[in-house]
This record gives C-alpha cells, structure tokens and sequence, in this order.
DNA sequence: GATGAATGAGTATTCATTCAT
DNA sequence: CATGAATGAATACTCATTCAT
C-alpha cells in the first residue's frame, strides 16, 4: 500500500492521455467532431467524463492537442532535416511513405480533411503555413512552426529541377499542381476506403511512374 | 380587402423555400451542418424561425431538401438520356462541364464533401447507389432513382474503348482510377480556391490531354 | 352580383360559427384541449386559420364558448322553470332525460370531465356555482347565473321526501350521494363506451328500480 | 477526495429519480400533463432541467416511468397471487382496500383518469388489457403482462356465485355493471374530493351492504 | 368575409463543463 | 488521480396569434 512514486504517476498520466487522444480521434474521425460527444468517449474510452477534463482543458483543446501530436508524428515521419534535395529515388520513397502514412494515420487524415472543410477552421490552419503561395495543402492547427512550407519547397525543387530531364512544354508549376491534385485525389480515395484494394497500389504506381 | 389567390400564394411560398434553401447551403457548406444554427440561417435570409418551420419539417429535412435538389439540378446538367456513348470530344466537354459546375455550384459540392467525411451519411449515401463495384463517388441522399451509376459505366466504357488508340500496357481499370483520383484531386482542389487561378485552367487542360 | 343582405352575411356568419364550435368540440374532446391545435381544427373544418380568429378570439375563449353553449343547451333541454317538484314519474323521466343527453352530447361530456380534472379550471367551475354543499357535480365554466345549484336542489327534495316511502333507517343525504355517486359512474362509462350495449340500458332501469 | 462508492451513487440517483417522479406525478395530476412543464417540474423539485434529463430520455418517458411504477404498486397493493376466490368478507375487504388505495394515491389516480380521457392513450391502454370483455377498467401503458383481467375475473365470479344467496331476477351482469358503475363513480368522486368527508364513509359502507 | 404567410414567445432537449466527494 | 451527479447556456422545434392582401 505504499503510494506510487511520482514516476508511476506520470505513467499512469501518459497512459491516460494518450488513450483518451486516441479515442477521440477515432470518434472525431468517424463521427464527426460535432456529433461525438464528451461522455461517448468517455465510455468508449473507459473513463469518467471528468477524467478527461483533468488532462483537457475542453473538447476543443483535446481537438488541438490530437491535431498537434498527428501533424508532429506526421512530420517525424518525413525526417525533414535532411538537404532540402529530393533525388528520383527519394521522391518514389517519398510517395510511398505517404501512402503509409496515409493507412497507418487513417483517422487523423479523415479529421483533418473533415476540418480543413470548415471556413473557421480552415483560415486558421492557413495562417499557421505562410509560404504556401497557393493556399494549397493548409496542414495544420495553431501548430508550432511547422515546416509543411519546407516540404512545399523540396518539392517544388524538385519538379523544378525535372524539368532538365523533360522535354520542352514542360511546366514545372503545372506538374508540381497536378502532382499535388493526384495525391489529393489519392488521399481522399484512399482514406475513405473500407477494404485494401489492388486497384489502389497499381494506381500508387502508375503515380510514381508518372511523376517521377 | 380580398384574399390572395392561390396562385400568389404559390409564388410567395416558392421564393420563400428558394431563399431558405440557399442561405442554409450556403451556410451549411461554408460554416457546416452542425455549427450553423436554425436562428443564423433565419437571420441571414431576413426571416422568422418559424417560417423555416413552414416550409421545412425539421433541419435534417431541409438539409435533404437542398442536396435533393442540388443533387437532381447536377445530374440534369449532364443531360444523361443520350446514347451512352462517349466520344473523345464528348470526353472533354464532359470534364469541361464537370469543371464549370463545380465552379457554379461550389456551396453544394463543399456540402456534399463534408457529409460525405461522416460514416453514417456515407452509408446511407452508397446504399442509394448500387453498381458501383468501388464504392467511388457515391453522390445521393434518399434520392430517387439516380443514374450516378449510368455515368460510370459510359465512362468506364469510354476507358476500355480507349485501349485500341494506347499502346500496349494500358489497363483501362488503373486509367479509370487513375481519372476519378484525379478529377477528385481537382475537384477537391477547385471548391476550397477562393480565387481564381489561372494554373487551375492549365491543370484543366492538362487533365484532358492526359485522359482524352 | 347584388351585395348579400346583412342578413345573408349574419346567416353566413352564424353558420361558420357552428361549424367552427362543433368542430372544435369535437376534436377537444376525442384529442384534448392542448393537443388540438388551431390548425388542427381550421383544417377539419375546411376553413382558414384567420377565420377563426374573425369570430373568437382566442383559443381560450373559443372553448369557453363551446362550453357555454352547451351548458345552455343541456340545461334548456332540463326545462327548469317547473314548480320544483320532482314525482317518481318525473324522477324517472329526469334520469333517462340524462341518459339521452349523455348520449347525444357526449363530446361535451367527454370535454367537461376533461377539463375538470385540471384543478385550475375545476376551481374556476366551482366558484361560478355556489349553493352546493358538497362541492358535488360542478358543472360549468364562468357562465352565467346557471341553475344547477336548482337542479341540485330539487333533487335534493326528492331524496327527502323518498323518506316517507322509504323504511326507517333511510339516510336522505346518504341516497342523495349514493344516487350521485352512481349517475357519475354511469355518465363516465357511457360516454367513453364505443358502441352501444344493452347492457347499459339494463343498468339504466336498475339505478331507475334503486332510486326512484 | 476518493469518489463516491457506487453504492452512494446509486442511492443519489435513485432518491432523485423518486425525487422528480414524485414531484412530477404531483404536478401532472394537478394542472395535467401537457400544462406541467419541465422547467415547473424541476423547480418545484429543486434541481435543474438538465438532471431530469439524466434520468429521463424525455417528459413522455418519465410520464410513462411514473405510470409504470404507480400501477405496479397498486397491483402489488392487491396482492393477487391468491386463490382466485373471493368470501364475502374478502370482497368488504376488498373494496375497503380500493378505498385506501384511492385516497393513498390519489395523484395517480387523476392522472390515470385525465390520460384515459384522450382517445389515443386509450386506445393504447385497451390494447395492454385482452380479456377485458366490456372494455372496462383499463389500467395501463406500455405495463408489463399485467393482471387486471385477473382481478376482473375474480369480481365476476363473485357476483356469479352470489346468485345463490340473491333471490331469483338476480342477473350477474347487471349487478357487476352496477357494481362497477359504483366504484366507478366513487373513485371519481373520491379523488377529486378535496376535503375528507364523513357521507363519503358512509356511502362505503352503503355500498358494501348493497353488494356483498 | 377570408386567406395563409409570418412572427416570436415558449418548450423540450442536448451537452460541454464544473465540482463535491 | 477518479467519479459521475449537477448545471445552464444554447438549440431545435411548436403553435397561438397577427396582418397584409
């Protein structure tokens, strides 16, 4: 009976935390953010309703801090520090690591798109990315400074530099925009799809043969 | 000092539902369904609650009056009752079409994106569209009989017709996935740009002289 | 295309004034007061809301027309203004006088026993009858000066002057209440029974054998 | 600082769930069920609207709780699991009983009769009842297989048996439909009888002397 | 007289949030 | 740290009543 040490406690925190997070993403994903109420996580996550205010401040901070921990495990992921160079090879890896993200990370996707749809939200997730010159892929909350503009760069480098092994015609921006629609496209598709599908992984790399 | 006819008050009650459907759209896509209050679409047409009331049974029933009708005014524009067959400048008109409806019914296809993001909608969405061995672009609500399907399969058709003028390699199934990847990517793109940018005509284009 | 005489139009009125108060009656009494609406009532009687509104002015105060009416005409068909002697002949007929009129104004009853069990309206009743010791049978609305403390009274009379037919050990206010007791019990179940059973009429004769 | 036992909880709850059933009950049957707001209820019950919510879907589910739990006690009250054979002394005691019960619970009662009084509740109550020839005495909601078919049979056989001791014209069904005319009657007259009254003993004992 | 569109006060209901234990 | 009873502001919805035509 002798209390927990201090460390046993912070375990317990972290476990908690997180299980609450992920129940709520898996709900707000599924749901809705609107429609999952605090007590239906609370349930599904095993907990009190009051627990969850102990470590949230509110529902819309619980959001936050989901959105926060995604886009940074997201962001890991990329190992960003690198050069800043994307060579042919790294870019087929890049893609093929979206699409793992993209399965792995289904249930944040699946909130991020549902909030980016939201004028509210979707205006704060752009003031968070400057750089972005056409509003295109808005990744974040009130984020840190998340470097979503450094990848926007890397990879406009690099269909900038493609275009030496392109014949003439070839616009870098317009490639760039319509590599950004296929992953968007692809996303959507992918994201929102019930059962694995061959189709899928054919189609991820037709994608690489096209834009690598 | 006398009554209004009856064919007043049709006319009246016509304006009324149209201006309510439009200023709930409108506000449903942009602010989204659960956050756009009764009270706010009431103020923002200029009128009572309870003239809501009169029209609409309740808020869900409004929301499925509106994506009803928008749903019936899109599937019209395509004017399907042709021969089921597409040529390939039939192929660009239709992208082109795809494009301008986009444009001029962007409030309803922000809507639609959203609905569609919640599990239940979805479901009750894919149930009203058989024949869709993907489950791609379920497009309806309880709807009437609606020929998202009859689309499919003239496009699918207009892939597998278009292996004879493609060299040898090409698999009109990933074509087909490839297309409806990409026009998701770009409708995606095209509904949440506030402005008009001229890449997004030459990615347009770009689409067509890649699929056509 | 002569202009209707203001006779014609008080015809037209008093016409539409029926139909109104038996429309209303009807649906008070089968649905309730509060669960009949305004339109409810206008709908059934195929003429508009606003009409009603041209001859009572209130939901209010069209029941307590219809209440005063009625009263009126069940008190008319007693035909009060008789010596105030009541003979066993006259019992007799008195009772199956009450049976007709339960019969053949039996939404009336049904509104009245409704209304009277709300304790507000009850004791809105009750005040517009004095004279009733027992605060037995209240019977109306804020109507005018009625009679029913008279009719009490009469047969009040009659159990009293029974006792001289009766043995000994005949407690006139006792009979008296055991005789109201009865014609309550009697009236409920008749105007809430369907369809008509000889049952009833063979009670009838035996309340008419115990008390007359 | 530990939280409550569940044991405590349970007790909280279910003193508040009496709590507001009682309140609710007293208010239904005083100023009827469509006049009793929620806001009413829980002022008088001294908590706030959303705790009735916590333990009632809605007003007509707590209705239907308070229905429920009122018949059920009046049932047991009867105790019915006897011989199916009524004495004469049993049926004095008996209807000695019935007179406790309607003066014990006197707010179910005139709520029973106020909910009977609308077609629609009937309607749903009759179809609780089977064996109930006459339609007489329906006593519930949505209840449980309840016995009041029963408790039907018993009396009409006691008044078929009583043909022995009663002299020739005596007919059973007459008799039972004056008997239950009478309680009828009573019961009415008892429950809406503010102030105790010593001819209301009176007229008990009348009747037990009648039909014994 | 007659119509029904329009209003808004009132009601039931939901749900994030607080807090005593 | 943990619980769930309790709160009340916000929201959808109803319906008697008004009024321009």
């Amino acid at each position: 009976m002798s209390p927990r040490t201090s460390k046993q406690y912070k375990e317990i925190r972290e476990e908690k935390i997180t299980l609450i997070m992920e129940t709520a993403l898996k709900h707000f994903a599924n749901e809705g953010y609107y429609s999952t109420t605090i007590n239906h996580i609370a349930r599904h996550a095993g907990i009190s309703k009051g627990l969850m205010y102990n470590y949230f401040e509110s529902k819309e901070s619980l959001l936050k801090a989901i959105m926060h921990k995604s886009i940074a495990e997201v962001l890991n992921y990329f190992d960003i520090d690198r050069d800043g160079y994307l060579s042919e090879d790294e870019f087929e890896f890049f893609i093929r690591k979206i699409n793992l993200i993209l399965k792995e990370k289904r249930s944040f996707w699946r909130l991020l798109f549902q909030l980016l749809m939201q004028n509210d939200v979707r205006a704060q997730f752009l003031k968070s990315f400057a750089g972005n010159d056409s509003g295109e892929e808005p990744e974040t909350l009130p984020g840190p400074d998340l470097p979503v503009s450094q990848i926007m760069n890397i990879i406009s480098d690099y269909f900038i530099r493609r275009k030496d092994r392109m014949g003439p015609g070839y616009d870098p921006d317009i490639e760039l925009k319509m590599f950004l629609i296929t992953m968007k496209g692809y996303a959507l598709t992918s994201i929102y799809q019930d059962d694995e599908d061959e189709n899928s992984e054919k189609a991820l790399n037709r994608i690489i043969e096209i834009y690598k």
